[in-house]
DNA sequence: TAGAACGTTTAATACGTATTAAACGATATG
DNA sequence: CATATCGTTTAATACGTATTAAACGTTCTA
């Protein structure tokens, strides 16, 4: 086994999670690259290392730029463009995750909007709808205290007040 | 306005969310209109109501069915199989992220542990390596105590728990 | 028992989107 | 000033997957 190998998995693990978001494995397969390399790469380096064309490269590094997932930088002696990673990628997956929650929770909200205009919904539709409410209340109150942010700091945060959430509602 | 229009904004906002959940369209919008209908519907009643192919629902269905989100019933005085939604949307949803997540996980595991079996990772690589363990470290301990199942009871438990939370990590 | 009414399967097709190749403009360089 | 080196854009293509049409087997029914 070598180091080359190793990144290959990788590589292709990230990519699978970058699909899994809703971006694509390019994108995905791009960070994974930066994520591990010791140094800023520039288009071509991805190119090479990467076997993709360059104009799939420029195209999907600037989806990476907007998620602020990496940055790019300037070495001094060279024309190029360099890219570093952002190596907080639970804050990009969070707030990526994040965007794509709220996309779902606005179009319920739009749904459940027009089904309150309308003045004739069988027994059923009805009983739907306040489920459906219900839910939005609860999602609403919870979203209402998420954070816009979060580190790895308020991640074992989180896992430590998970153990007192534990003893205020213990398992049956 | 009449009920017909809803129920396509609602079929394909529920369409949209099958979508983002891995699945596709088609078993978003089944899903929705038998979520919405007083009664049970048969695939015919499926097909014509959503415009698809008899081929398509009997696929996209099945699909429900391995998720429990729809049920077969038997009609008295009918050969036909009727389908009745689960109505309890949240829990499904819930499972099938977990699912997905699991996946995800068991990836960061695989990919872990080829990293640990190289020893020529250099400093960045270590140091990434270390930051992905961590992160992964608080992530199982998390799913430690994530329920296999959610209803709206324990949402709403989660919600006045959230309270909790805030109260013992208040935000600066 | 012939044919109709089912749901399933399969092979072909349609469709959206990722990816590429190549042209391009801009900037540097010799 | 001609050429090389960049990154971007765009039009064409490749690719995966959703969807369909149609054939099929099975069960019911007249």
């Amino acid at each position: 086994m070598n180091t080359e190998n190793i990144n290959i998995n990788f590589i292709r693990i990230v990519g699978e999670l970058g699909a899994s978001l809703g971006l694509n494995r390019s994108v995905g397969q791009i960070y994974g690259l930066l994520y591990m390399s010791d140094k800023p790469l520039s288009l071509d380096d991805l190119v090479s290392k990467l076997k993709m064309s360059k104009g799939s490269v420029s195209l999907n590094i600037r989806e990476l730029e907007r998620w602020e997932a990496v940055k790019k930088i300037w070495v001094s002696g060279s024309r190029k463009d360099f890219y570093e990673v952002n190596p907080d990628f639970i804050n990009i997956i969070y707030k990526r995750t994040k965007l794509r929650m709220e996309k779902i929770l606005s179009n319920f909200n739009s749904a459940i909007s027009d089904f309150e205009k309308n003045n004739s919904l069988n027994k059923i539709q009805k009983e739907r709808l306040l489920q459906i409410k219900n839910i939005q209340n609860v999602f609403q109150s919870i979203s209402g205290n998420v954070p816009e942010d979060i580190s790895i700091n308020s991640m074992t945060k989180l896992s430590s007040a998970l153990s007192v959430l534990k003893s205020i509602f213990p398992k049956k």
